[in-house]
DNA sequence: AGGAATTTGTGCGTATGTATC
DNA sequence: AGATACATACGCACAAATTCC
């Protein structure tokens, strides 16, 4: 049985619209797919004749949105063979754009995070100059690799993107942002450094300096969305960026 | 008066060639023509019509080399305006893969490095699990961001890849390693986290713990080239790395 | 082993939309 | 407002890699 494509998703470009362009609504079209759980990690998708027809587009189009997917590592694109969903669920659930690994390389156990608390609140002065919003959501949280504790971090979503529903937060918030405000994660910048645990931390690490990460984080609009401080217990985790 | 592209360099792709895509070798023929400064930073290139024209192809595929050298930052493309030249010799002769960046975000003045000590050495303990030899060349240097010294590096070249002229090291190591060795650097993994300063460093920074920076590099053929440990003062720099 | 069928990759050309100058 | 220049979209032919028989 293969999956049948919607093809309800995707809107008229006309002169005066604003929508996305063709290529990039089918990209998106299948990332939500992938992230709904429709399309599952290792499927393939049709050939891109037969996908193209589906979808009413030209092969042109549909294989500039499977280049972009390509592109963003949630397809692999084999000539000759097919394109093949590369979806990791706890990657793209907790890591997401997150690089934080633990320093023997294993911690191939699952990621957690517990919220401390999560609340929407008027931006504090640290970062007052992050958004367009003057308030935001405000979470809070630690994390876990395997049974070790590795971090501790605090999150703001800016107002502008939208009023999160704090009940119902998993440990996925990109995917939380997706679903709940159709706000996608799509460019971040990460800035590392030293510095000590916040006062509100509960907990402490072995030494009294942290490795400290702050991360802003836009949309595929450009809007500036998330704004976080994470800091990483460096006797138990390591930043990890991967070249090329 | 504008510059006028060679024509030379594009191979035919016959069926027994193993030539590159001829969009990918017009991406190359541009980035040589930048590399070799015969197109400078901000410069605009021909509009594509032109271009595709001297180039003898087809809009298209040059559309597709430009897009290539776009997601790569050598170009910027503008629409309405035209394709401008994105290149900062600096930046991609010391930096290079490096992403140290100053705190205050500036920082774009000429990066300095100074070197301590350039040997070809036993490797030690330290570095004892890391390439096929068992000896390198083992330099150490200080590294400046305008006129601030912001980082102790130790750097130890893999002796299976050949050995330096210690006596004629620049600051754009990765382009010593291509000249003098032919290795060209493709692939490297960052892990950044906390550390004190080593015994050896012959400063100290405004705190005792640094930010501390491993890196592995391999080469396009896959070989263990480089293992480089980096001290950096939490203080005046902070590693930056941009994602997507 | 090998050839045919399938599937993606490359290259070409054209028409139209949209941003910039 | 017009000209210029990049962006999107459509479609086709053939090459190259994979898969299947």
């Amino acid at each position: 049985m293969v999956y049948q494509f919607p093809v309800t998703a995707l809107q008229k470009t006309t002169s005066e619209s604003t929508e996305l362009p063709k290529f990039q609504q089918i990209a998106r079209m299948i990332t939500r797919e992938i992230g709904e759980g429709r399309l599952a990690d290792g499927e393939r998708l049709p050939p891109e004749r037969a996908l193209a027809q589906r979808l009413g587009t030209s092969i042109g189009t549909l294989r500039k949105a499977l280049g972009l997917l390509a592109a963003e590592g949630r397809i692999e694109r084999i000539q000759g063979s097919g394109n093949y969903v590369r979806f990791d669920a706890e990657r793209d659930a907790v890591y997401s754009l997150f690089r934080l690994e633990r320093r023997d390389g294993k911690g191939q156990g699952r990621p957690r995070a517990k919220i401390l608390s999560a609340r929407y609140l008027k931006k504090s002065a640290a970062v007052s100059g992050f958004g367009r919003s003057d308030a935001g959501t405000r979470i809070r949280r630690l994390r876990w690799l395997d049974d070790a504790l590795i971090a501790v971090e605090e999150i703001w979503l800016d107002g502008a993107a939208g009023r999160l529903d704090t009940a119902s937060l998993t440990d996925a918030l990109y995917r939380d942002y997706l679903n709940q405000l159709n706000v996608q994660v799509a460019r971040a910048t990460d800035a590392v450094s030293v510095a000590p645990l916040p006062r509100w931390s509960p907990v402490a690490f072995s030494a009294d300096t942290a490795g400290y990460i702050e991360r802003t984080a836009w949309s595929s609009e450009g809007e500036p969305v998330e704004f976080s401080r994470t800091w990483f217990d460096p006797a138990e985790a390591v930043y990890v960026q991967r070249l090329r």
